[in-house]
DNA sequence: GATATCCTTCCGACCGGACGGTACGCTGTG
DNA sequence: CACAGCGTACCGTCCGGTCGGAAGGATATC
C-alpha cells in the first residue's frame, strides 16, 4: 500500500489473499474502530498508538503500514465522518422542497448522525482543532458545506414567506445547528425516547415554539 | 501558602509585601490568565506548564508553588466559571417568576456569559473529561446545577399552562442548553449583531417558534 | 533596636517516563 | 526474488513534576 493514505486510495480494491492470510483492508478497519472507541473515550492526546495497535490485536508496525502518522488517521476518521454528511445533506435537497418539511427532515437527520456515528460526532467536535493547516482546512471547508445547507435552507423558507422575516436566518441557523450537534453530549440511543420523537419535538419546539397556543 | 490550593485558600487575605516586592495573588491570576488564553488556543494537553509559565514572564518552580499540579490548575478554571454561573442562576431565580421572561432571561444570561468567559467556556467544553476522578464528579455536580435550574423553568412553564403540554420538558432544555452552549463556536463579541440582540432573536425562536404567523 | 531565625515567594537544574516515529527483519504469495 | 503485510527493537524528544536554594521582609528574643 502506498504511504499516501489520502481520501481512500483504491477503495474497492479487490480482496485478495496476502501473505500469512492477511487481509489489509479488515487490518485498516479494525484500527480505525480500535482508535474510534479510544478517542471518544480518552480524547486524540491521551491515546496512543500503541493503544490503538493493542486493542486491534496489532502492532506500532502494523499502524504505521496503513497511516502516515496519528495524525492522519485523525483525518481519516473526519473525512469519513464528513462525507457521509454530506451525502444525506443531498439527498434531502433532491427531497421535498417544502421549508418546514426540510428543516424538520434536516433535524431528524443530524440526530440520527449523532446517534449512528457516536464516535465520529464526538471525535470530529473535540479534536477538529488538532488538525494542523492544510488539513484543518479542507475539514473545515466541508464543514462549512453542511452548514451552509443548513442556512440555505432556512433562509429559502425566509424568502419563501414560510419563516417569519424578523429572525436573522444565519442566527437561526446557528442556533439549530447549536441544538442538534449538542445533542452528542446527551441523546441516548437506548433511552425513552427514540431519535425519532426527539427530532420531531425539536422540530415542533423550532417551528411552533415553546408558547402555549393562545386559548 | 498552604500546599492545598483548594477553592480559593483564604480569598480576601490581606495584600501584604513580600520579600522582593512579590505580589503572589497577581503572580496567581497571571498564571491562571496566561492558561486561558493558551488553552483556549491550543488544547490542555497541547499546552505544557513551561509555556503558561513563560507566557506570565514565570518560571515553572512559580507554578508548581502556587498548583499542586496541571489538573489543579484546569480545576480551577473550570470552578471559577462554574461559581459564576450559579450565582447568576439564583439572581435569575430571585427576579420574574414568569416562565417566559424567565427562559428569555436564561438565554441572555448564557450567550453573555459566553462572551464574557469565553475561555472559561471553551477550556469547560473542551477539556472536562480531562479532569480525574473525584474533581470531574464536583464539577459534573455542578454543571447538573445549572442545567438542572433551565430543566425547571422549563418544567414550571408547562406545569402553569405557559408552555406546550406536547414536549417534553427535559427534551426542550436540552435543546436550549445546546443552542446557547454551542454559541462558543461562533458568538462574535464585536459582529453586527450585539448578544443581547442574539439573545432576543434566540428567545423568539424558541418561545412563538420559526413559523410565520398565520396570514 | 540589633541579631538570629523563620517562612513565603520564586528560580533553575534535573529526572524518569511516555510517546510518536523509524529501521529493519521475517514471512509467504505471486 | 520482489514485494506487501506485519512484528520488534530502538531512538530522540518533550513534558509533568521534584528538589535544593536564594532573596529578603516578618517575627521573636534578648
Amino acid at each position: 500500500m502506498a504511504r499516501t493514505t489520502s481520501p481512500r486510495p483504491e477503495s474497492a480494491r479487490r480482496r485478495q489473499r496476502w501473505p500469512g492470510g492477511y487481509d489489509p483492508e479488515n487490518t485498516r478497519r479494525s484500527l480505525i474502530d480500535s482508535a474510534l472507541q479510544l478517542f471518544e473515550r480518552q480524547g486524540f492526546d491521551r491515546t496512543s498508538v500503541q493503544e490503538i495497535a493493542d486493542r486491534a490485536q496489532l502492532t506500532k508496525g502494523a499502524f504505521y503500514h496503513h497511516f502516515e502518522s496519528k495524525d492522519d488517521l485523525l483525518r481519516t476518521i473526519q473525512e469519513e465522518y464528513l462525507e457521509a454528511q454530506l451525502t444525506a445533506i443531498k439527498k434531502i435537497e433532491s427531497g421535498s422542497d417544502d421549508p418546514k418539511t426540510r428543516v424538520s427532515e434536516l433535524i431528524r437527520f443530524s440526530l440520527t448522525s449523532v446517534a449512528e456515528y457516536r464516535g465520529h460526532v464526538t471525535i470530529f467536535y473535540q479534536e477538529r482543532r488538532y488538525l494542523t493547516g492544510d488539513l484543518f482546512a479542507e475539514v473545515t471547508r466541508k464543514r462549512d458545506l453542511v452548514e451552509a445547507a443548513f442556512a440555505g435552507m432556512v433562509a429559502d423558507g425566509v424568502t419563501r414567506g414560510a419563516f417569519r422575516a424578523d429572525v436573522d436566518p444565519r442566527i437561526a441557523t446557528f442556533g439549530l445547528v447549536g441544538m442538534c450537534a449538542w445533542a452528542y453530549q446527551w441523546l441516548n440511543v437506548s433511552g425513552p425516547l427514540s431519535v425519532d420523537e426527539v427530532a420531531r419535538q425539536f422540530a415542533a419546539m423550532v417551528l411552533q415554539g415553546l408558547e402555549a397556543p393562545a386559548a
